[in-house]
DNA sequence: GCTTGCCTTCGAGCGCGCTCGAATCCGTAG
DNA sequence: CTACGGATTCGAGCGCGCTCGAAGGCAAGC
């Protein structure tokens, strides 16, 4: 829950309005990797970061860490497709929802060995909907705490 | 989202399910410094950080940082008080919620000064509630994503 | 009286996830 | 030709929230 994190969810938030689709369509679109090249041009380091909303800093460091492997042009800039930016977008919500660096850096390592893994990345992402869950409950009643405290300080201008 | 905080969610969830009392009621049991000494006996920092699902350094950590007083007795002993423990209770939930120990110690500073200062408190909890809401956006999004996946990776033996 | 175990204070250390700055290179505009 | 913005790598540093260990005190049991 550092810094980036706030811009981070206010960015993924817009996400899911951007045409007719329905939900798991668009999830599709999203995250499926075989649904590639949807816009064409490759982003630069600072284009994908604002898109994802993070710093062309943080991108590099997934770089190092192995989350993301961006092509590079013939200067050595990189170049983030379509494909690395749905990983960013994947990546990100992993870590907002809590996935520590270590555990990503697994699961990535996971997808890079492709299909024989899918059964140990599955049972990844069954732990991950446990946590989130629980952090959703967990959320829940700092809610209501909250709710409570408004209520007991006077009435809620704000909101019904 | 450190180590403590998936102890602390557990702890904290099996809160509401202690008696036929209204959630609001519980709330209020659970959340006001008005309806102290429900049960007798203060506490050990050990008991108290077991209740609470903390360590006994972290419970002390936040005495050193102004975050809880408890009494001590006659050999310097630590004595947490149903009053203390609500408090405590109060703590975890905002720190679970991402509230950072900054905002909370300001906040705590608040209350120590009193009733002028509630219009202030409220104010912090209005900006508190609108980060849960984001946050919960956030979660949920990752839950989408994360149920895809594991809808990708082959059916789910375990939830509908 | 001694051991055991939980309490005390104090200050240092740590793991995470960035975050930043320095030094250098590329590419376009004037 | 020069200047400038944005790219590169590298390694060091940082803020947060604990976390731990050392050194010692208190209280109950044998």
């Amino acid at each position: 829950m550092i810094m980036a994190t706030d811009v981070l969810i206010e960015q993924l938030l817009r996400v899911p309005e951007h045409s007719g689709m329905s939900t798991i369509a668009t999830l599709h679109a999203l995250l499926d990797d075989s649904t590639i090249e949807a816009s064409a041009a490759p982003k630069s380091v600072a284009e994908a970061a604002q898109l994802v909303g993070l710093t062309a800093h943080t991108l590099r460091y997934y770089e190092q860490e192995g989350l993301v492997r961006p092509a590079r042009n013939s200067s050595g800039y990189r170049e983030y497709s379509a494909f690395d930016l749905r990983r960013l977008v994947f990546l990100t919500r992993m870590r907002v929802s809590g996935m520590t660096m270590h555990d990503l850096k697994r699961y990535i390592a996971l997808v890079e060995q492709g299909d024989p893994t899918i059964s140990e990345r599955r049972t990844i992402m069954l732990e991950q909907r446990e946590r989130i869950r629980r952090q959703l409950r967990g959320l829940e009643l700092a809610l209501e705490t909250t709710e409570y405290k408004i209520h007991v300080y006077g009435g809620a201008p704000d909101g019904s």
